[in-house]
RNA sequence: GCCGGCGUGGCGGAACGGUAUACGCGGCAGUCUCAAAAACUGCUCCCCUCACGGGGUUAAGGGUUCGAAUCCCUUCGCCGGCACCA
């Protein structure tokens, strides 16, 4: 007789659209269950789920649909962060618009999300491109607007000069743009920043969050805190109006973490886009400075970028001076490109003796080192003859009334000094810098401000809302934003006299989309607000967020701060988004590279799926190796994994035909079945808990192997209700990672109620354990021999067992045992 | 350069400080078959031994411990992040 065998094209989609009818993966706001939020990083809809959502969606469905066993009232949203350049680029390339192209790809994605069988909320989806979304984007921007954490200034900004658009400093990586891998300029434009330097202390803290401790790290490095002084320097200028001879003082400020070196000051270096240079400068000097601006604006990005940044220092004098507020010393002021205008206040005191850069740009000018910190009572030595720079804390010297001040308290008494004085301060400062949020590109959600000639800056008011983007555009490469060309956007009134006003053209970063997604799901189709209060303290936080790490200070700081503003506007009451964080690892190509469409290495999730069955995919996807490791993938893996669920159809199937006819029984091989059940209920539990769904699988392949065997020894067991139970065991915990398949079994066991809606099973510890164990005996730490004995046996039966051993009394060649380490019901080591 | 992570069979990977190599892939042998595929069974870290058995092995070296893949130190290699940050 022919045997039916496992094939998954003919059923997967049949439970796909039976559970979509059953709605039970459409969370309830009324459901009495305690809630579980389990949230994934929704996809760009770029056109077709890749193997890497895949990866990520399916470890966060097996975790959904555990805790929905487990008995939560789980939500699992998802949508489209719709918004952004693949579609402009799409639509210049095809001669579309992006809408078009984005709207068709997201009904095609949403097919590919279903074909998965994840237990999707679908009731709460978000397309962060339609206007029921970004109407209340622009709102929540508004709110910032108003309490003065968005604002508009003309500053050097990061310029891709392919994707025509400014860049946030966090889409900048090694001076190239993020996406292109362009190299990155500054442009002095207008532009929206986000306030979030505002929340860096905050954002610093993590109390409460079970966050992966690289991403923490990874945060705050990007803040950057340093702790040290403001210092104020002073030099003297022409007065501005220029009246022969009259000159004024103006106040140079430095941050710096060593305040303690003050007296060794030798110069004084700006960034060359200080906006005090031209002033600073003598007329002799003029034409050298302004060469040396030029280079540095031109070669800034591109050289510092480069991998060398040993290279020598390059820089001019200005041909005035600084006096040093402390000394009084008079010192000269240079401009170097080592100096970077977006850090502190974009100028440094310049320390030689005691700062690496420092010393580097003295030797190349040859201006002079004065050492003022020592290290213990060594003799003081030449700086001359240094081959780098001393940067220890020590004791001062040279230091005028600070001589002496011990490493402790040099800098305290320095800032103490300031303070008194009135010329510095403590202070802290920060790497994070304000997030650049205007970007000149037409697919994204349009800043909601008007400007008027008598009123400037005007919000638009929140019940005119949303500000529509217009249907069409024209895409040129123009460097501004095609909605400047498009007169019926681009003109309007005044929303506070009425006059003719024009609209701000620049749209939003994505990343303000995405900062405040979650929030909308707990409320998604409420058309008169952002959110409902109640609902959003129903939902949030966030219990488990799953994503790639490659957010790490984009998104997921954005979404932080973000959370954090609105809690201080009252609008929310939690301080953090995301309680639990995990990041999935990367799925690589079969040959152990990243996937890429140039390598030829790229695994088609629909293709594997038609051949394989989408449960196959996830179960394989899950075994490949810890789920935040990921891995390569293995065409021969899959196949592995497809058996392993033939197997279990195949056990289960013979055992629906099997069972039939005899009368219920117990049977002797049923114990250990039962113990192996149960044995196999901990380890599947503890590794779904940890989203260890590598070793999980394998505990439910060792379970169904030792099934197997033991209906092998002894067929009877087809007809112990101990057997039954296991069956039933496994097909419940093989659940969330193979949903169909198991839905399909135990529909065929004659269940007529839904897998998933099974309670998660429980276990008894004492059957988790054999009934006899196996105790090592050691010899000097060296095995010698094992013992089976009963779980309960105490030291010196052990101990007795032992020395009876052959192997044993061998190994310890007559001497008596010194020395016995007993460790019960596992190991015996003899220490001769 | 700085910060973090990781090195275990031919391969992916398991191992509360307690029998290293679970589970799977691949390979070898077998059952079934006219044959193949599928399915099933057994073997499969290295060395010595026909075997019984013994010795060795978690990148390399050292240390702590009765006992180390696991903890500590040094070196090497790979991966990720930051990078002239004052």
């Amino acid at each position: 007789m022919a045997r039916v065998r496992y094939q998954p094209g003919e059923f997967e989609e049949k439970w796909q659209a039976r559970w979509a009818a059953m709605g039970d993966t459409t969370a309830r706001d009324d459901d009495p269950r305690p809630k579980y939020y389990n949230l994934v990083m929704f996809p760009y809809p770029s056109g077709d789920l890749h193997i890497g959502h895949w990866y990520n969606y399916t470890g966060a469905d097996i975790f959904g649909r555990y805790m929905r066993m487990r008995g939560y009232n789980v939500t699992q949203p998802i949508g489209f962060d719709a918004f952004g350049l693949p579609a402009e680029n799409a639509a210049i390339k095809r001669n579309i618009q992006p809408r078009a192209w984005t709207l068709a790809n997201i009904d095609n994605m949403r097919a590919q999300l279903r074909r998965m069988g994840a237990g999707w909320d679908w009731s709460r989806e978000v397309v962060t491109c339609l206007p029921d979304y970004y109407r209340w984007t622009q709102w929540v921007f508004l709110q910032f607007y108003k309490r003065g954490l968005a604002y508009r200034t003309k500053a050097p900004a990061n310029w891709c000069p392919n994707c025509n658009t400014t860049l946030a400093n966090e889409q900048v990586v090694n001076g190239a743009c993020e996406r292109c891998g362009t190299v990155v300029e500054r442009r002095e434009i207008d532009q929206w920043l986000m306030r979030i330097t505002n929340y860096a202390d905050e954002l610093l803290n993590f109390d409460g969050l079970e966050w992966p401790e690289k991403t923490r790290l990874m945060q705050t490095n990007w803040i950057g805190r340093s702790e040290g002084a403001e210092i104020r320097f002073t030099a003297s200028v022409p007065k501005e109006n220029r009246k022969r001879g009259q000159r004024a003082t103006v106040e140079l400020p430095v941050f710096t973490t060593r305040p303690d070196t003050i007296y060794g000051v030798t110069f004084f270096v700006l960034a060359p886009e200080h906006p005090l240079v031209e002033r600073l400068t003598t007329p002799e000097r003029r034409e050298a400075v302004r060469d040396y601006v030029e280079q540095a604006r031109r070669e800034s990005e591109i050289e510092r970028m480069s991998a060398d940044k040993s290279r020598v220092k390059s820089g001019v004098p200005l041909g005035s001076y600084v006096t040093n507020p402390v000394s009084g010393e008079q010192v000269p002021i240079w401009i170097a490109d080592y100096v970077l205008m977006s850090y502190g206040k974009g100028a440094v005191m310049g320390v030689p003796a005691h700062d690496q850069r420092d010393f580097e740009f003295a030797r190349a000018f040859d201006l002079p080192i004065t050492q003022v910190v020592r290290d213990g009572d060594e003799e003081l030595t030449d700086p001359a003859t240094w081959a780098e720079a001393k940067t220890a804390h020590g004791w001062l010297v040279n230091s005028g009334p600070f001589d002496g001040a011990p490493a402790e308290e040099a800098v305290g008494r320095v800032i103490a000094w300031l303070e008194e004085h009135a010329v510095g301060m403590g202070a802290v400062n920060y790497r994070l810098r304000d997030w650049l949020v205007s970007r000149q590109r037409f697919w994204g959600a349009p800043i909601p401000i008007i400007y008027c000639e008598t009123h400037g800056a005007v919000p638009v008011p929140e019940d005119q809302l949303p500000v529509r983007l217009p249907d069409e555009a024209q895409f040129k490469p123009t460097g501004e934003s095609p909605l400047r060309y498009v007169p019926e956007f681009l003109h309007t009134t005044c929303p506070i006299c009425g006059g003719p006003a024009t609209r701000e053209t620049d749209t939003l970063d994505t990343f303000i989309c995405s900062a405040w997604y979650f929030l909308r799901y707990a409320d998604a189709h409420d058309e008169a607000q952002a959110w409902d209060a109640e609902k959003v303290a129903r939902w949030l936080p966030v219990d488990m967020y799953i994503g790639g790490p490659e957010h790490a200070t984009l998104h997921l700081m954005y979404a932080r701060f973000f959370v954090k503003a609105l809690r201080d506007m009252g609008l929310l009451d939690f301080s953090e988004p995301f309680t639990r964080l995990y990041h999935q690892g990367m799925v690589l190509g079969p040959d152990g590279q990243k996937m890429s469409k140039s390598r030829g290495n790229v695994i088609a999730p629909d293709a594997v799926v038609s051949r394989y069955g989408a449960d196959a995919v996830r179960a394989y996807l899950m075994f490949m190796g810890p789920f935040d490791q990921g891995g390569p993938w293995n065409n021969q893996g899959i196949e592995g994994v497809s058996r392993y669920l033939n197997r279990v159809w195949t056990l289960v199937t013979d055992y629906v035909e099997q069972r039939v006819g005899g009368a219920q029984a117990e049977t002797p091989a049923g114990r250990e079945v039962e113990r192996l059940r149960h044995r196999t209920i901990a380890r599947v539990s503890g590794d779904y808990d940890g989203l260890r769904f590598n070793t999980g699988l394998a505990a439910l392949m060792e379970f169904l192997n030792g099934l197997n065997r033991a209906r092998e020894e002894s067929p009877a067991l087809v007809h112990d209700p101990r057997y039954a139970a296991a069956v039933d065991t496994l097909l419940t915990l093989l659940a969330p990672m193979a949903p169909h398949i198991a839905e399909e079994l135990w529909e065929r066991v004659g269940h007529t109620e839904s897998v998933h809606r099974q309670a998660w099973p429980t276990f008894d510890p004492a059957l988790t354990e054999d009934e006899e164990i196996t105790i090592v005996v050691q010899v000097n730490g060296k095995v010698r021999d094992t013992l089976r004995m009963a779980p309960d046996v105490t030291e010196a039966q052990a101990r007795e067992q032992a020395l009876a051993s052959a192997k044993v009394a061998a190994a310890l060649g007559g001497r008596e045992p010194r020395k016995v380490i007993y460790v019960p019901g596992k190991l015996l080591n003899l220490v001769g």
